[in-house]
DNA sequence: GTGGTCTAGACCACC
DNA sequence: GTGGTCTAGACCACG
């Protein structure tokens, strides 16, 4: 998976990554289990700070979507929820309510929304019906 | 409707209040004509200094939630979207898919995701199918 | 691109900064990609309060003529309009009458006013006529 | 003519009024020697502080475009310039690089602008290329 | 170094 | 009374 970032936006660079990674995860482009690239390299590609890639790495470690293996590089964690039902559900109310309400901004109807939304889940890699832990 | 801010979060405060504005538009909780607090009453009841209302209402002002009357206070707008429509969904879009990704390492299932929008989106004041326009 | 401001005039001086900089893309003195001075630097040239050039800078920022890249400065962005046709088209009309009505008071005759514009307008950095959208 | 104003918009009501007299006088639908309406009829029908309407018949006043005659009322003024030549060729510059530089940030081009001027010129009261004096 | 946020408090314009 | 502008100065985030 290729990253890149966007000096122009006013999301800082390390948020952009961060972003890229989940948002791979999230849509199959990177696996469980793949390696990212180096810090070093990474920030050669990209042109910026080493702190920067590090900070990013290192966020997503701490919110368990990377795993760092001393000495042998960064990797996409087995990913498994640790919290409760009810705390993933107020998260997501509250993603789920912030949508709702850019959209309703832009000036889109219900069934808009609704189908874009059935269009676009096709790209992202949900969990399976059946085993739901939490 | 009640305003609140939470000084230990690391979004600034007057991006909670406009958020906390956009929502309640979109809602309902607020309509349009509804006057809103004074900048000076609302930084007394939370503790906030002037300027940092004055900032979140002025932002609003110019996305055209809001609009201020000299001298009467600052009200809520009847809003339209200027916005060209390949615009207002690229906009969509990137919060869809921030949304969706949230999602996915929520551990919810696709279905579980339309199912929960579908209730929500009731909550919200829609545009209407017919008259789009931009 | 040397900026000035005249703090006895009633027009705000942030909003003084503001027009010089859109006067300044306008008429390609300001190229996309140049850099401005910094809020610091220019504050003290001006010797006016840091928070003062800030607020312009934000403000042309969020119209989409300049953007900041976190901890390098402030970059003349390249600009696209995303407001509809419709609404880019009374703007203009609501600017071209204000311009109408004071070249009448001055004085001036049809013909002299229709020279001056076609004489002035090549110091404009005009659209090209080809690819219109919105 | 009928006056109105826009509380809506943040430009001040006084400012308003002002605007639609300076644009009623240059497209002709204010006459010299024609009356206004007074202040109190005016600040009834507009709904507005009688204060507000005195500021702006005062400062169109000293403008020269309006002209009080003690008890009678308000009139349009027989308006002449008593500025230099050089300073009204001054102050349209100024209004005409503010109009190009609002034009060229919408995104047209240099022929419509042309075209628009050519055609909205019609609906003003330009003077007679004749006499010119100042 | 850069810009972003917030506070405290002053003064002004508008209605 | 209302909001708008500006200053002085502190502290934080980013690269």
């Amino acid at each position: 998976m290729k990253f890149q970032c966007d000096t122009t936006s006013r999301v800082p660079i390390y948020r952009q990554l961060i972003e890229q990674v989940r948002a791979g995860v999230a849509t199959g482009k990177l696996k469980p289990g793949e390696r990212l690239p180096s810090v070093r390299l990474l920030s050669r590609e990209l042109v910026v700070n080493p702190n920067t890639i590090a900070r990013a790495y290192t966020e997503l470690e701490r919110e368990g979507v990377l795993h760092t293996r001393q000495g042998l590089g960064v990797f996409v964690a087995q990913w498994t929820s640790e919290l409760t039902k009810q705390s993933r559900r107020e998260k997501l109310l509250a993603a789920l309510d912030h949508f709702l309400t850019e959209a309703v901004h832009l000036g889109f109807t219900a069934e808009e929304v609704q189908k874009l939304l059935a269009d676009r889940a096709g790209r992202f890699c949900f969990a399976v019906p059946a085993g739901e832990s939490g």
